[in-house]
RNA sequence: GGGCGGCUAGCUCAGUGGGAGAGCGCUUGCUUCACACGCAAGAGGUCAUUGGUUCAAACCCAAUGCCGCCCA
């Protein structure tokens, strides 16, 4: 074996290895108990970032775990279609190349779309197979696949039958960019420096209301002002009429308890086709709506001299004109948050607009109801709450897009005006016969589609072998962001479709940060590539570091140092097998030198392997991760490598078959419990351990209970390591070489004799002159370049304060009196070793 | 505006009421026959601030400050 592990050596060959052997691909017709997982979907708008990276390791932990323990594993991949991002994208792609959408035509435009699919989503697979993700290949899905379709296609029928899908006009976010209402949720609110206008509106019959507003182009389409009736100063303009600057359209003045009396003056100009809680005032007035925009976003008031103007543009005018006028009573800075579209970062303009909603009334109870009564748990905790305030709050969802891409919604007309939902695209229209159809041009919210995703992918509505064997899966893991966004509705829509939620168990990783406590982003230059993370340290490396935080805070800053950390891991491990492999002779393999197990050390090593498994095994059935991850590298390093290895390197060179035994079965099982975490670099040890060898990936999960634990054999060691620890301090206080010394110890047993000379490299005496006490066990230490004394006394300091502070607590009364006595009883244990410890290091000889 | 999380060693982070921890970095000594991606020994912390609960607080409660996130 090389001194060093070679991640990029290996990891290649054992992905093709599993794949090709089936490992990854699951068995509908199983006896086993199954276990399912749907990956989401990772955008297909670029390249897999940090987050999936984290996220792929965790899925891909559980998923070999569960294989381990015995499961029949579905771990199931996919992408979606990402519908505004890749339009933005090719849109971008085309305006680079000095072209638009609408100059190519859709066709064209569907074919650039196609041929990025294929492009992304091969560099996503790519990136996943790198990180060592065990998907099942053969089941592969993607949002706009034909099956998939349909499936979309079956859910809006569905809800359109129950009467929850309906069309009707509200105010929703229009983006002036994509041309296209966007969700509540693709809504990115940006602080704007902006300037507040208090507008002077003429009364008829004489008077004057002032109004403020930091948009003063859209009151070109107001039609209305509205005044709170608990406001002294408006009361008695309620009823009367106001005059529309520039416009002179008549105002009715409304009295509603909507309008805040402390914005502005307290008089609100109502534009209902322009803002939506002044679309809810016009409603409850009767106030006619005026929608004075295109969809460009560019004005739309027809012989006015703003018509056609940009937004802006339009506010500079009306605002000169104003001035002209004398109406313009003062402006002043303002501050306030302001939407824009998430995906192309345009100010999102709320605009009247006939769209489709899905009416969210049952959906949500049910998905509300759910979670209370446990059928889906969450991790950690507290996201339960997020995901339930969301949904008590929720308003019906705009479902419709007006993009080029996307599920176009199952709506037909025929030549008659006959509407027509189906599934399939209609052939004959059943009250008119006509054989003429226009399908509806509107597409769904990639969300909806997204939304049946658990269920779609296994393929529903059909009754397949898989939606019964693998439905209804068993954890989702995703980032907080995406709880309302995707979680919820997957909720809502399996329990409605499928009668049954989608999983038991929602995981909530943390979000990775850039090492500065930035955003990741490749527009910040914050970024990093996993991939090559990977190619730096290995796949494993990046796994464990991913193991290590995805649960243990809600964010983390990126820290490369703790990557190269788990690398070093890595190679531990190699040398610790290359060093139990370089033994002579055949190990016995019969592990009946575990049952009779002789020498300290085994027993201690055997004691703190079952105590490691059973950490390991808690920590990721409980979703914390990073317990066993820290309690595997624990156990491997500072007790298998730095204790027990040490403690048997001669046993070993001898050829003992019960350390080899002991040995390799440590190996053996720590491997196995290492293998989700780290899945290469463990595949490819225990391939190297000897006997007969399938795959680790299959191989069963250390299943140890307590069968060697020893408090006996622990406390022994504890004591050696204690003396051991010493007796290192005084040799370097005295500057002494590493090897030699004199040591001599009093009322321990032979075998902590033993073992502490060999794992200190000193000589054990009978009897000393000399020398200097120890505090850690009755002897004394001697090296020849002279003493450590200044060690003593600090070591003798140390104790005399602690032992004075454990006296102070077991002096106080109240403590005697109120503490639990094994927490007193501990104390006075501990009270009495300290003392043990000074006499000991007092004593003179 | 509502909610959530964080503030512990130089850095990144563990630590759910009874002796302050890890990795990396730093200092010193070691090319010891598994590993210098290593070994051994060290230095380094009024656990954000203030108050409260308790025999006992990094941990529970309240307030404050700063950083971040989600939602509106």
């Amino acid at each position: 074996m090389p001194k060093a592990f070679d991640p990029q050596a290996i990891e290649a060959g054992w992905y093709a290895r599993w794949e090709a052997d089936g490992l990854f691909v699951a068995d509908p017709f199983t006896d086993k108990k199954t276990f399912t997982m749907c990956f989401p979907p990772p955008n297909i708008t670029g390249e897999l970032h940090m987050g999936h990276a984290l996220q792929t390791a965790i899925y891909d932990l559980l998923a070999r775990y569960k294989r381990m323990a015995g499961y029949e594993v579905l771990f199931l991949p996919g992408y979606d279609h990402a519908a505004i991002a890749t339009q933005n994208v090719i849109e971008k792609q085309l305006a680079r190349e000095g072209t638009t959408k609408e100059e190519l035509g859709r066709a064209q435009f569907d074919a650039r779309v196609d041929a990025w699919y294929e492009e992304v989503g091969a560099t996503i697979i790519n990136q996943l197979r790198l990180e060592g993700a065990s998907m099942d290949w053969t089941r592969l899905r993607f949002t706009m696949d034909s099956r998939y379709y349909r499936s979309v296609m079956t859910a809006f029928v569905a809800f359109y039958e129950k009467g929850w899908i309906y069309r009707a006009p509200r105010i929703v976010n229009w983006c002036p960019h994509d041309r296209s209402a966007i969700s509540d949720l693709e809504v990115e609110w940006q602080e704007h420096q902006d300037t507040l206008y208090f507008i002077k509106y003429q009364l008829e019959g004489g008077g004057d209301v002032t109004i403020a507003t930091v948009r003063p182009e859209t009151m070109l389409a107001d039609t209305g002002v509205a005044v709170n009736p608990d406001d002294g100063r408006y009361k008695d303009l309620i009823g009367r009429t106001a005059v529309l600057p520039l416009v002179g359209r008549t105002l009715p003045i409304v009295g509603d308890d909507a309008v805040e009396k402390e914005f502005g003056t307290g008089a609100l100009k109502v534009t209902p086709g322009h803002d939506a809680l002044d679309y809810e005032i016009g409603q409850r007035h009767g106030l006619e709506i005026v929608n004075g925009m295109h969809e460009d976003g560019s004005m739309n008031v027809p012989g006015l001299p703003y018509d056609g103007l940009p937004a802006l543009e339009a506010r500079k005018r009306v605002v000169d004109d104003l001035k002209a006028e004398g109406l313009l009573v003062k402006e002043q800075p303002y501050t306030h948050e302001v939407g824009h579209c998430d995906r192309c970062h345009y100010v999102i303009e709320p605009l009247i607009s006939e769209q489709w909603w899905l009416r969210m009334g049952e959906l949500r109870d049910n998905a509300i109801a759910a979670s209370e009564a446990g059928r889906v748990r969450w991790h950690p905790e507290r996201y339960e709450r997020t995901y339930l305030d969301w949904l008590r709050g929720l308003r019906d969802w705009n479902i419709g897009r007006q993009l080029w891409l996307g599920h176009r919604v199952p709506v037909y007309r025929c030549a008659n005006g006959h509407t027509i939902v189906s599934v399939e695209p209609p052939t004959k229209c059943a009250e008119c016969g006509s054989e003429s159809f226009e399908q509806d041009p509107d597409v769904l919210d990639t969300w909806f589609s997204s939304a049946l995703w658990p269920f779609a992918t296994l393929g529903w509505p059909d009754d397949t072998d898989d939606l019964k064997a693998f439905y209804p899966t068993d954890i989702n893991c995703t980032a907080r962001e995406i709880i309302n966004l995707w979680v919820s509705r997957m909720i809502m829509t399996g329990i409605e479709l499928m009668g049954d939620v989608p999983f038991s168990d929602v995981v909530i990783h943390c979000v990775v940060q850039a090492a500065d406590g930035r955003r990741m982003s490749k527009s910040l230059g914050t970024g990093v590539d996993p991939r090559d993370l990977m190619t730096k340290y290995g796949a494993d490396a990046l796994r464990a570091w991913a193991t290590s935080v995805a649960m243990s805070s809600q964010d983390v800053r990126f820290d490369e140092s703790r990557v190269e950390g788990y690398r070093r891991f890595c190679t531990k491990l190699w040398n610790a097998e290359r060093l139990v492999l370089g033994s002579p002779g055949t190990p016995s393999g019969s592990l009946g030198s575990l049952e009779a197990r002789e020498h300290l050390e085994d027993r201690w090593i055997l004691s703190r392997l079952c105590v490691a498994a059973r950490e390991v095994t808690r920590g990721i059935e409980e979703f914390t991760f990073q317990d066993s991850v820290n309690t595997a590298y624990g156990f491997a390093w500072n007790e298998l490598c730095d204790w027990y290895l040490e403690a048997v390197k001669d046993r070993l060179r001898d050829g003992d078959p019960a350390a080899q035994d002991v040995a390799f079965f440590c190996l053996d099982n720590l491997l196995r419990m290492l293998h989700p975490i780290m899945p290469f670099v463990t595949e490819e040890l225990w391939s190297r351990l000897p006997g007969r060898r399938d795959y680790l990936m299959r191989a069963e999960w250390p299943d140890l209970h307590d069968r060697y634990v020893d408090p006996g054999a622990e406390e022994e060691f504890t004591q050696v390591m204690a003396i051991v620890d010493e007796v290192r301090g005084h040799r370097n206080a005295a500057g002494a070489p590493k090897r030699g010394g004199e040591l001599r110890l009093d009322e321990v047993s032979g075998t902590v004799s033993r073992l502490v000379a060999k794992l200190a490299l000193v000589q054990l005496v009978d009897d000393m002159d000399g020398g200097t006490p120890l505090a850690s066990a009755p002897g004394r230490v001697r090296f020849p370049s002279g003493q450590g004394d200044a060690r003593r006394d600090k070591e003798r300091k140390r104790l005399e304060d602690d032992l004075a502070k454990t006296r102070a607590k077991l002096n106080n009364p109240q403590f005697q009196e109120k503490a639990p006595p094994e927490v007193v009883a501990n104390l006075e244990e501990r009270a009495a070793g300290l003392q043990e410890a000074l006499d000991r290091l007092n004593a003179q000889d």
